[in-house]
DNA sequence: TTGTATGCGTTATCAA
DNA sequence: TTGATAACGCATACAA
């Protein structure tokens, strides 16, 4: 016996208010012309009844729906679910809603494609940290604005939004040389994680042209966990880094505890350890992580820059690639 | 020049395929009565035009949306993050989706509300950690199944689901006494956080009851700086706590390295430190933080039977007021 | 099993 | 300024 209760319509309002319901849907309509004594009886009446005018059919009509589907995966890292918040903040101050689609694969999208569509998102934000070349065609097959969150560019539909990966990782080469070490570690994030690849081209490039060859690297997931195993693994060799790039914070806060809890080392005395994104816990006493400012207010502003020339204009440009500075913060972790 | 790509429609599919209408919506219906010939015809031009059936005018027509409004603020602390996560991956398979509102000020859900309604929404969660009487009384008035995350109880509309507070906190003091611990101190979240003002009251009258009289007091904003800043005041004093209770791990975290760090004290063998959440950072080596394990995976999934039974019979029992256990983890941040 | 016709709650167009 | 009226894209009762 499902009771169900209806919200009351504008036909009810009109009704109750004794004028036309195009008066009560001019009423709530921006600019449109509706007398004052008209106006006051329909808000009474409105009032009277909980009246709230409704979307859903609004998104029938004209074929926007103020919805942006935001994907997200990794909440567990303190950098994205920062980045959602920002996301949401902003979306709903321009007027959108925010359709939050999770997943914990970011490799098929299968199963959110068809919600997403469904609800005639009007765009599509992935903040996922791993997606992969395919899933981005998918998304890009529905012909709907999408911006990638630092993710690799797919095609025409399709716009990125990334930290200056390649660049911050350079310069955090140098700054590891700089403070004397010789031999290098990277703990990278998983493989189809396209910021990954580029923080570590970065930091092997600049590497490079400093002469340094071999360097040890190990694969893990992002997470604490992961990186803290992986730091085990670098370090079981006769001759062990020196230094240690992690491609984010968590894994490099696991490395750190590994070195100093697991293997008795010290840090920065021993080894040298940095990490990505400086997300707060970074700069706490314990860890002091000498990392790379993201700047996801700056990122999130010029995503939704992208979506909205997009959505304005379905024939405008799409596929650009957008690359926001990203800063060095040297802390205890790389002091000499 | 705003030239609108538009999805293809039923009638579309319909046309191209040589059936009508009623066909094509059959063919996406459950157990509806097509023919194996008119579905594949109904399949193969959907494919062809790139189909996907709308969501926009069922909800006209069966008076629900799916979707329900996630109302979230302090995505900072890992435990919220987490749960949002949950909430979502949950929603999803049970065939929800998540209309995710983010508000800053859990005060006032004005800016909210108009939105949820106008979605039409079939039910709000609430995961926020603090929250008037007066928004969820807002909340209420909208006739729509809510359930509060944490936060106390208003009315026949509108569930709860909380961790015992009140046990955990108790538990936390006998645990407290039994280390030892003489003086006590406790830093609390907000005001108007029922969870905070549960777990003061379950750790005061714990001690209370072993005779414990003047307690150390200080309310600060659930976050890392918060607790540090707490800690700081709350040790300035001649005789101060030698155990420290905090309504969260972020505050409790942020109160060992002003202990720490700041003050120059060992934790826990001048202080005793303890928290509530159990996230993640609790557990890593540098804090060793004895808490509270809230099961945020039983709690999210009472909210939602919770949701489904009142989304079923809105006639059926509301408010509901459910208590989820919640486990005392001791680690070093207490050992003797 | 299939097609026709109707309605859901708005916005937009047009005439009054 | 106001009120009829026609869409929008689907689900459903009914007739065939």
């Amino acid at each position: 016996m499902t009771s169900r209760k209806r919200y009351s319509s504008s036909i009810d309002v009109a009704r109750l208010a004794g004028v036309s319901q195009s008066a009560v849907s001019r009423t709530y309509r921006e600019g449109a012309s509706v007398s004052e004594e008209t106006r006051r009886k329909v808000l009474e009446a409105a009032t009277a009844l909980d009246y709230r005018p409704s979307m859903i059919p609004r998104i029938m009509l004209t074929h926007r729906s103020y919805l942006v589907a935001v994907v997200v995966g990794g909440l567990y890292n303190p950098f994205y679910a920062n980045v959602l918040e920002i996301f949401s903040a902003r979306l709903q101050e321009a007027g959108y809603q925010v359709l939050l689609m999770y997943t914990d694969s970011g490799h098929t999208l299968d199963g959110i494609i068809p919600r997403l569509s469904s609800y005639r998102v009007d765009a599509i934000v992935s903040a996922l940290a791993v997606m992969s070349g395919a899933a981005a065609q998918d998304l890009a097959r529905l012909k709907i604005p999408v911006v990638l969150f630092n993710a690799a560019l797919a095609n025409n539909w399709v716009s990125s939004v990334s930290s200056d990966n390649v660049g911050a990782s350079r310069a955090m080469a140098a700054h590891l040389i700089e403070r004397g070490a010789t031999r290098f570690g990277f703990i990278a994030g998983p493989a189809n994680s396209s910021a990954s690849k580029d923080r570590f081209a970065g930091f092997r490039d600049r590497l490079a042209e400093n002469g340094v060859q071999p360097l040890a690297f190990a694969e893990a997931d992002y997470r604490y966990e992961g990186g803290r195993a992986a730091a085990l693994a670098l370090f079981t060799d006769a001759r062990p880094p020196d230094a240690l790039f992690c491609a984010n914070d968590l894994m490099a806060m696991g490395a750190m505890d590994a070195l100093r809890t697991d293997l008795g080392l010290r840090v920065p005395e021993d080894v040298l350890v940095a990490g990505f994104d400086d997300i707060p816990a970074a700069a706490w006493p314990s860890y002091g992580l000498t990392t790379v400012i993201q700047d996801a207010s700056r990122m999130v502003d010029k995503a939704i820059e992208l979506l909205r020339a997009k959505m304005a204009h379905h024939d405008g440009p799409g596929g650009i690639r957008t690359i926001v500075p990203a800063t060095l913060v040297a802390r205890a972790s790389t002091a000499r």
